[in-house]
DNA sequence: CTGGAATATTTACAGTGTAAATATCAACAT
DNA sequence: ATGTTGATATTTACACTGTAAATATTCCAG
């Protein structure tokens, strides 16, 4: 038999980050409160302190979670016959996807001022997508460069570059007339030098 | 003769930017806040209300100002005789740089839940630096492209790429070992192509 | 000189994060 | 069974924040 509201959650630490992911999709990174997540998950305002510390503890955790639905967005479309240009094509526009369709949960992600960079989670689901694109872009580097990290190398301007036109999208940067239409494979340099 | 303290300011809406980009500085984005802005100002907690409405319209007019700040340092090392791949250099490096000794500054700048992406003066002064890097960058086309768009999106190439690599150097992600020494040249698709 | 517009202050209030004390409950040694 | 301990959650309290409304001061055009 189960009281009507038990005194203890059971597994209040999940549903706050997945309440503050709904927030985010609802009212935007403004919306994001200790007291707000705390509500929504049916518990008091100060039950966040046990398992995240501070703001900035949970909204961490949350980055977390978001570097996974980032993992998955740019994953959902490689198939088992997927050939690397075909899962580097997938990785970049997934990249961007996610950016686009969950504003708030990715500028959450790039604020070092709301999130703590040195937590592990965080580093770890990070460095999943960043692996990714490694994998994805390993074949690009060619004979052209002798240099011993041509292979990371190639890795961090892939990165920055949707990394960057990611948020330029978001930010409404590229919002003019004539940017409008502009997608990351546009702006691909290989597409420009190798096609 | 002037009074020991005037009621009217004079200029408090510029010292009301110049405060808050002190407060940027030395507290970063979580310490600007209207009253804050005001006090150093030297104001009331709510005199920011009659020049810019709301926290909102502040922080767009120190955005603004962030991207003249921008400007300037990615032009500060062009001289009269500089090539236009020497500016180029100037202007990527100038950006970064800019990115990283400013990093409250430059996460305000590009966060639009903080800021009023459709503010004409925040537009403005966005554009120089986009113009800027489009003047830097029209001689990269080449002939191996016939699309008509090709300047711009070897413009926009060139923009997202900086301003990626920016943020993950502001957010922490390139701090690994191996990662921590590389700049905006090592991962330039022109250096990694073309030299 | 005199109204009105611009500028700034005072006062008030709902929200926010966080600390401290307290309450509830599960698990475990005895 | 029973008592204790630690984890989990609440209550209470407080300083700080943005913003609205009413008021005060100053500037300036007529």
């Amino acid at each position: 038999m189960s009281a009507a509201t038990p005194y203890h959650h059971g597994n209040l630490k999940e549903a706050l980050i997945d309440a503050g992911l709904e927030i985010l999709d609802e009212k935007g990174l403004a919306g994001l409160t200790l007291r707000a997540c705390a509500t929504r998950a049916g518990a008091s305002h100060t039950a966040p302190k046990n398992h995240f510390g501070n703001l900035a503890g949970l909204q961490t955790a949350i980055a977390a979670r978001g570097y996974q639905r980032l993992y998955e967005s740019m994953t959902a479309d490689i198939g088992p016959d997927s050939s690397r240009a075909d899962k580097r094509r997938c990785a970049l526009d997934g990249y961007v996807a996610f950016a686009t369709s969950e504003p708030g949960l990715f500028e959450l992600m790039f604020s070092p001022q709301r999130t703590k960079s040195d937590d592990p989670e965080l580093a770890k689901q990070a460095s999943k997508c960043f692996a990714l694109l490694g994998e994805t872009t390993s074949d690009l580097i060619g004979d052209r460069d002798g240099r011993p990290d041509a292979a990371l190398r190639v890795q961090i301007m892939h990165w920055s570059l949707v990394q960057g036109f990611a948020q330029l999208k978001v930010s409404g940067k590229l919002d003019k007339d004539g940017l409008k239409g502009l997608t990351i494979f546009d702006v691909l340099p290989d597409v420009l030098i190798n096609k």
